[in-house]
DNA sequence: TTTATTTACGCAATCGTTCCCGATTCATCA
DNA sequence: TGATGAATCGGGAACGATTGCGTAAATAAA
């Protein structure tokens, strides 16, 4: 089934003007008289022209549209990262096309060369735990591909980034939790290879260093899918909880992991906070309806979106490589409420 | 900054062939040579040739993209809808190009000019609570975009539609508080024009018909933009606490307004479910966690995407125009928590 | 009146693919 | 032996919009 739209050929013939005068005249130009643009325009109106994109971006060499890959669309951060690209974006003129890798470097990929095959114009990403090869990405960059990254980053591809400023964020969480007289804190933390998840770290540990508590390697532990996976939440709070030194407090790195945590609190009857505290990063709405409602930081989910598009549009429609690039750091909160 | 691809020109000059032979090679079309389809195929992919999808489109006058309008990327159901259309499409080569309503009749227009002049090969749609003139939509539909409609359906528009069992939903919910001996249920329905609201609210009457409960019109009140903001869900509940019969208990009509309910009986300190009990539709799957822990009816959001996306490919893909539709009704789950 | 300049439009190439026609070669058959 | 027919490939016109260049008419300047 088609559904046959009006061309710029079938205006010109039926007013009896060439494709180009019809073209110049829909496009203002200057050298078209008054008198054939208004009737150019009225008839164009009349019969609902709508300009083809697709032989737009042929002939112009663009599509408009920009990829977007992150782990999981259904996931608060990510989708309000995305509200913020979608607003920016749409108010250029360009489409978002999302995909996700679901924490999976295959996928992810595999995204990578469907969307540069749809040839979009641009990409954001956010790559996924398990991507450790990033030498497919870094060819598109260097084959031009404008790229931003957003909260996840990789440090060896130079481009325009978007983050959060998740040193702080977690040295902030960390000593609030240090402030209410928690001795033992364990870090759930996101993959280790993960930018975000080594900034949290360094926060995390600063925090303990000024408050001069000791470091105790064995109250690190990782989600190496970012709490994809409930299991590993399970298993590593498991182990956490079984040695000799318990863990007062628990700082957990990823929406998905702080969720995942509570959920795992409430199964094997562990009372928050008297029992265990817990704070974490999360962009849920919800936290605060939760039982108990949570202390989270927050990150600027929509302003991080909106961000990374208007980057990686300056980059699209600059006229000469960039070689400058920037690195924004957006302040998160911390929310204080009642599991800590 | 471009980004220069291979063509089938490059291939063709190098190899000293045409570029209609080169085409027809990577196509393996019969009438090319064993021979000359693998030298081109290996010279393909030496050069890592992708074929340009944007000349594909104008030449095959299809996009190989659909687009999707729904209220609000950042809403667990729609989100797992999202990611049930993605997952169909990205398997038979699609691209999805998601626009926003945020419940916003003018923005879902714009959306729709948008997405119709990005040459989109079909549509997915949940239309907006303001929505009342459909006309442009119908316009469409009968220049023959072909359309599926999911969750909020559109009668007078006849095409495939995909929506959540609303009615049994509300019948199961209602019937479960009148078990539980609740007598005054109230409803906070979400607008009354959508469909969801009225087969909602038709579930609801029926479960309170059959058991013999005088239906109080008192107690049904709307949420005119599904709950968005948050002052009417605040303002529906002050009417109905007002009441000289005040409800014992809250059937909610949305994600949002479910939520919504819970955060505002917290703030007025109106406990769950001693004063007031509370169930609604949701797909979070955080209301275990909440406090307490929500009763609520949870529709199959993926797999109704999935479902729309797969009706949507047939309508696409099939030669002659269809005239028979199907509406898919999926159904929902009761989960019965501590809210109820 | 003649020349220069502006105005207003058409022609045709272009973007990268696909595909309808031909054209050529070589084997096959009556 | 001439005709038929596969097999294999190239030429070139699309798809819809844009744009450099050319040119006729209209206007201004000389």
């Amino acid at each position: 089934m088609k559904f046959e739209a009006v061309t710029i050929k079938h205006i010109a013939q039926e007013l009896g003007l060439s494709t180009s005068t019809v073209s110049r005249a829909l496009r203002d130009s200057h050298e078209i008289s008054q008198a054939t643009k208004k009737m150019v325009l009225d008839y164009a109106k009349k019969v609902g022209f709508k300009p083809n994109r697709i032989a737009q971006s042929l002939k112009e060499r663009k599509s408009l549209s920009i990829g977007v890959i992150v782990c999981e669309i259904a996931n608060s951060f990510f989708s309000q990262v995305i509200n913020g690209i979608d607003s920016v974006a749409y108010q250029h003129g360009y489409n978002v096309i999302i995909a996700q890798s679901m924490e999976s470097a295959e996928r992810e990929l595999m995204n990578l060369e469907y969307l540069t095959s749809s040839s979009i114009d641009g990409l954001i990403i956010s790559v996924s735990t398990e991507t450790k090869n990033f030498s497919y990405l870094k060819k598109l960059h260097e084959r031009g591909l404008p790229i931003v990254f957003v909260d996840r980053v990789i440090d060896e591809i130079e481009t325009h980034k978007v983050i959060a400023d998740n040193y702080k964020g977690a040295y902030k969480a960390t000593k609030h939790l240090i402030e209410r007289g928690y001795k033992k804190i364990a870090i759930l933390s996101n993959n280790s290879g993960l930018s975000i998840s080594q900034e949290r770290l360094e926060g995390y540990r600063a925090a303990l260093r000024d408050a001069n508590i000791p470091l105790k390697e064995n109250l690190i532990t990782y989600c190496d899918h970012g709490g994809m996976i409930y299991s590993e939440i399970e298993s590593a709070m498991k182990v956490l909880l079984k040695q000799r030194v318990k863990p007062d407090a628990i700082f957990a790195g990823s929406d998905k992991i702080t969720t995942g945590c509570l959920r795992f609190m409430k199964q094997k009857n562990i009372r928050t906070p008297q029992d265990l505290a817990l704070i974490g990063f999360s962009n849920t709405d919800l936290t605060e309806l939760l039982n108990p409602p949570l202390s989270v930081i927050k990150q600027p989910a929509f302003e991080m979106g909106q961000a990374s598009a208007s980057l990686l549009l300056s980059l699209i429609e600059s006229k000469k490589p960039q070689t400058k690039f920037e690195t924004r750091i957006q302040s998160t909160e911390l929310l204080i409420r009642k599991s800590t």
